[in-house]
RNA sequence: GCGCCUGUAGCUCAGCUGGAUAGAGCAACUGGCUUCGAACCAGUAGGUCGGGAGUUCGAAUCUCUCCGGGCGCACCA
């Protein structure tokens, strides 16, 4: 509702701009007071003004307030100047909290399919705490996004890449036949025996791809043909049709099915899983290849250091003319896109990649089966064999989103670029990357868990994980001591709640406080790990706002209502000023702050920052908090008074409720 | 060497397109449970916003410069 208000205001401001002194703004400042006492929305409109026109703020600010106070809009209850010119705007704090009580509030959407990939974890390890920092920004993202009963929002599709093809797969597959010596019939044995013990395969991974990682550097003799062993098997497999290429893909097909497993304990679920093995089988690179040397992006160097590759030029970062071939000599810092030995480097097929996610490669598309079955969709995998002619559409994006770490800001420059200079500008522009900073361990953390850490390594703030040295925290460990962390609080505060029921809060609860955590640093913070803060279910926490959801929950049963019968009975109350003045105000402000959840994920898209949305639940929590322990509302006498405070607590929770939602949060019945 | 990010309270972080007195959480200290459940609330203390210069009516925010940290800069993926 806030959000309706402000966009109301401003057509209003702009009106009157035109009118009196034919001016017009495309980006005008609405703010809010410092304090509640000088109103609800600023406009500082007035100083903008003063070079312009020539005149003092305060002088404008006054012509102003006397122009807009003649027709106020809806809902606005004055205009006065204050300070050194600010126009403060005053609602009718009765009127519109029945607007909030009723549910009306600003719409968020538009046309177009906007493709989110998140998560793209390679298939040979368990999922760390990296991993969860990407799926968890991704999805939320993908949550803000999508239409749902709140807001028209977009047609959205989720992809999950998979690199079932790289080296890091590869070095598994060598582990698997050199190390174990298994063939594919003992490896699909290894599947079987694992499964038998109970035990992940994504676990055990995670130990082999250490130990191999080890293993091609431990005998310095041996370096060169074990380095030789890994190439030929990545090339192997890349080839496919041969049982070494079948290794890979049970393996990667088994640890994949696992990081879905672990993805769905956090409510995280995709539409689509493109692998790397059908963009090499089917070819897209060929089609990509033509295309952009008829566009004139990709040629063959004939000298210097890149002599006998095809590259593509870089564009310069404040240059005009980027792709003008220089007269002198080889451009030497032209990006090799196919090697000297005709094969295409990972920066190739990643734009042959979003070529096809645009639309742009129409000659080329995945086949598409089923692979797994969510309880309300079903997710796709690429396969080169045959497709199912019911699957839906996804390589037709208008928009897309790469939730991908900010290790990676330069590849994803290369693809803008090459769009770009193929003159796919409207693609360009569409094109997010949607960069985060990783997810390290503090010294003391990594203590913590028994490795060894040199000294130099005790002095820094924090140390980069590695699947190479098997250096992580992996996500389902962490998600089981979270939960069994809150499992033991919840035995403690409600014994006489079943064991099932029990299980469900704990698990709300650890999913609250692991999803929060990820979401509550802004994407270019590093996040330096340490149980001791992960595990805290006090202060800004997921856990904070639910408690503060169940307190208000405990308030309509023990006053033996419901929220929606309370708001409907509020509709009808004469609220005779109780939330105007210093008593009111505090009521009040609860309301303003719950209507601003449409602004909030209107902000969130704009700025691809989930971490707004994490910050806006807690401070409306922690609004409520202050609000619950002011107004006792049980004991509250005064019909009126507990007419209105049962309804604050209804839309306050109603808020907390949608925001927790968005954030992939639940929000449990009691705890 | 080049590029991107970053430096705000003891610690961890916010601070929206420059706007009124720079805010949270944790830690510390003081108070509040015969309770709408204290996974909470109120209060105290704590900051020359890395240093300097500039633009502006106004700068934590924009520009320049210096200092300190992080991450990238392969015919790897």
């Amino acid at each position: 509702m806030y959000r309706t208000v402000q966009l109301s205001l401003l057509a209003r401001i702009r009106d009157v701009l035109a009118q009196k002194y034919g001016l017009s703004f495309t980006n005008l400042a609405v703010e809010q007071p410092p304090s509640i006492s000088l109103g609800e929305l600023a406009l500082p409109v007035a100083f903008e003004l003063a070079k312009r026109l020539r005149k003092a703020p305060k002088v404008i600010a006054t012509e102003l307030a006397a122009e807009l106070s003649a027709t106020l809009p809806e809902g606005i209850g004055s205009i006065e100047v204050a300070g050194a010119g600010y126009l403060n705007v005053r609602l009718e704090r009765a009127a519109i909290a029945q607007d909030i009580a009723g549910d009306r509030h600003a719409d968020i959407g538009g046309k177009g399919f906007r493709l989110v990939e998140h998560t793209s974890i390679n298939p040979n390890k368990a999922a760390h705490i990296g991993h969860l920092r990407n799926a968890i920004l991704g999805d939320t993202f993908q949550r803000l996004l999508r239409s749902d009963k709140y807001k028209s929002g977009y047609e959205v599709g989720v992809q999950n890449y998979i690199d079932n093809t790289g080296v890091q797969v590869a070095d598994v597959v060598v582990g698997l036949t050199h190390l174990e010596a298994f063939d594919l019939a003992q490896t699909r044995q290894l599947l079987a025996d694992l499964e038998e013990k109970g035990e992940r395969i994504d676990f055990y991974c995670w130990n082999l791809y250490a130990r191999v990682s080890q293993w091609y550097t431990a005998d310095a003799d041996q370096v060169g043909m074990r380095k030789q062993l890994r190439l030929e098997t990545l090339h192997a497999i890349e080839h496919g049709g041969n049982e070494t290429a079948e290794i890979a893909d049970v393996i990667a097909t088994a640890v994949l099915q696992r990081h879905l497993e672990t993805m769905a304990r956090l409510s995280i679920e995709y539409d689509f899983l493109p692998r790397e093995s059908e963009i090499l089988h089917l070819h897209f690179w060929d089609a990509a290849r033509q295309l952009m040397t008829e566009k004139g992006v990709l040629y063959l160097e004939t000298e210097g250091k890149n002599k006998g590759c095809w590259v593509m030029r870089r564009a310069q970062v404040n240059g005009t003319e980027a792709n003008q071939p220089s007269s002198d000599g080889p451009d030497e810092d032209a990006k090799v896109i196919v090697r000297s030995n005709g094969t295409v480097t990972y920066v190739g097929k990643d734009i042959a990649y979003h070529l096809w996610k645009f639309g742009l490669l129409p000659s080329k598309d995945f086949g598409y089966r089923k692979f797994w079955q969510y309880p309300t969709h079903t997710c796709w995998i690429s396969t080169d064999g045959e497709s199912d002619p019911d699957h839906p559409i996804f390589g037709r994006a208008d928009a897309i989103y790469n939730v991908i770490d900010s290790r990676q800001n330069d590849p994803q420059t290369q693809v803008v670029q090459a769009l770009r200079g193929m003159g796919f500008t409207e693609e360009a522009d569409r094109y997010t990357h949607f960069s985060y900073e990783m997810v390290a361990l503090t010294p003391r953390c990594a203590l913590e868990l028994g490795y060894a850490v040199s000294e130099e390594d005790q002095r820094r703030p924090f140390i980069e994980v590695s699947g190479r040295k098997g250096f992580g925290v992996k996500a389902d460990d962490l998600l089981d001591r979270l939960i069994g962390a809150a499992r033991a609080e919840v035995d403690a505060r409600h014994p006489e709640l079943p064991d099932a029921e029990r299980d469900t809060i704990a698990r709300q609860i650890g999913v609250g406080a692991l999803r929060y955590f990820m979401l509550r640093y802004t994407r270019n913070t590093v996040i330096a790990f340490d149980f001791k803060d992960a595990l805290s279910f006090e202060g800004e926490t997921g856990p904070y706002v639910q408690y503060a959801i169940v307190r208000a929950a405990n308030i309509f049963r023990k006053a033996n209502t419901t929220a929606e019968a309370s708001l409907e009975e509020f509709a009808n109350l004469k609220l005779n000023g109780l939330l105007d003045g210093e008593e009111g105000s505090v009521v009040w402000e609860t309301w303003l702050l719950a209507s601003k959840l449409t602004l909030t994920i209107e902000q969130c898209i704009a700025t691809s920052e989930p971490a707004y949305l994490a910050r806006y639940a807690f401070q409306l929590a922690q609004q409520f908090n202050n609000f619950y322990h002011r107004h006792h509302i049980l004991n509250e006498t005064d019909p009126a008074k507990r007419g209105l405070y049962l309804a604050t607590a209804a839309v306050a929770q109603r808020e907390m409720v949608r925001a927790l939602g968005y954030l992939g949060i639940e929000a449990p019945e009691r705890m």
